[in-house]
DNA sequence: AGCCCGCCTTGACCTGCATCAAGTTGCGTC
DNA sequence: GACGCAACTTGATGCAGGTCAAGGCGGGCT
């Protein structure tokens, strides 16, 4: 573990209102490493020994299913994952792999469990925390059940620009392919979608996307608070796609 | 507040563990109502000022965009609803109507806020509710994405069987419009395909299921405990389609 | 610099599922 | 028992999006 990791574990809302004593003795079982790009960190359905926390990079966390996969989520620095099926002692629902080379903070399932239980303040920022997920992933399930897959991508893309700030022009913080899966749709597909929603407002080349009609892209999206977020309070809770970078610098590759 | 039911609110996961005074307080403030059926509760989007707990009959949760809707999960006696919003302050992300005549008791938000901040063991309560509804919508996410129409059917349709006890007939618990809802499709495709899995060991008359194959018919649906549960301890909290009677009687109607 | 591999695109095709439009059944009501 | 409504079914049709197959582009490595 390094020194500067230290605090900015202490800075995320899960352990940001936590005794001093109670964070010492998480940490006194944590530990830390770097993982290589592309390295499955959990497969679904082991049991929850750690929580995870990424200090650099970007981690994915996807299902699988009989030969079928599908991305669920990045979690970007600094943000944890997998904490309820920590809280539960119950196997992860979802696999995670690092998409570069990232690195990692596991705290053992048992001491944050121990540690709820005996610190109230903790116990709260968990419930907090545990909230926000559950939002983030009933948001996700809305979007998938209710929009259209062109919707879904207009939604998508204006939804970056609101996290850079309604700006006009952002890269993709992610692979085609992984947004394709996120969501919830063929590489192809959204190849094919992205080409004729040039007629609605929002040209793709290559990474970077550039509204160039934003009420007519609103007006295909239709936006809405309750599937696009965010919450009133604005914690995101580390459960979506990562915000866009606003200038040109690609993120990860 | 009739009597019989605060030892039955009491007995819930939710409220079982929490310190007697607690108990109290939060019960002070309730309030019992019964509605007729096809009322609606909850509109999306409106603050989250109570928590409501099904005491008698069924509540449907469901989500509106655009002049389309659908169906999240159905809540059953006894169980509770919207839990993460009221935790948050949020608005709510889903809309509540009853499915048939339902006597409720409502739990205003901030009492629920209050007192698990100053009851540790109603913290814990209220964390291992959150992990579990969150761990059941990424359950519903990962059918959605993964499988297809009628590999979700036929999942339903077995898990509804283990839920009942392993049998091999028993009566759907909804209606099918609400089940074609739930399950991601029209009421349409529900009929055909419920017609077209006749040749993979189900048959549908009415609202009687009868397994007829149950190898071949597993061999479609490929359920899997990831995705259809049931976690290891075995608590379902509450966000999918109720079981499904054994006998003979129809719920509702 | 050149090569190679993986991501992305494009095309052709086709399946699954939605949509629209009638029926039909079942059930509660009068 | 007849009526009427709502749920369900069935059919015809169309389109969204998946699949398969073949390039093209770009970035990283030797």
């Amino acid at each position: 573990m390094r020194a500067h990791e230290l605090p900015e574990i202490r800075r995320l809302p899960l352990f940001r209102d936590m005794r001093h004593a109670s964070f010492e003795t998480l940490m006194q079982g944590a530990y830390a490493q770097t993982f290589p790009a592309g390295l499955e960190l959990i497969r679904q359905g082991d049991p929850a020994d750690f929580l995870h926390i990424v200090m650099e990079g970007a981690v994915e966390l996807y299902s699988l299913w009989s030969d079928r996969e599908c991305t669920m989520a990045v979690v970007q620095p600094v943000g944890s994952f997998i904490l309820a099926a920590c809280i539960r002692d119950a196997p992860y629902l979802m696999s995670a792999r690092t998409l570069e080379r990232s690195r990692l903070v596991l705290l053992p399932s048992s001491d944050v469990r121990a540690v709820f239980r005996t610190d109230p303040e903790f116990a709260v920022s968990v419930i907090g925390e545990l909230a926000g997920c559950y939002r983030a992933v009933v948001r996700h399930a809305k979007g998938l059940k209710l929009r259209t897959s062109r919707e879904r991508i207009a939604s998508y893309l204006l939804r970056q620009s609101r996290l850079a700030g309604e700006v006009a022009s952002y890269i993709l913080p992610v692979e085609k392919r992984l947004l394709a899966s996120y969501l919830g749709m063929t590489p192809e597909n959204l190849s094919r979608a992205l080409k004729t929603l040039e007629a609605d407002g929002v040209k793709i080349d290559g990474t970077r996307v550039i509204i160039t009609d934003r009420a007519r892209l609103t007006a295909l999206a239709r936006p809405d608070q309750l599937i696009d977020g965010p919450d009133p309070d604005g914690s995101t809770a580390g459960v979506s796609l990562p915000p866009a970078n606003v200038a040109g610098l690609r993120r990860g590759a």
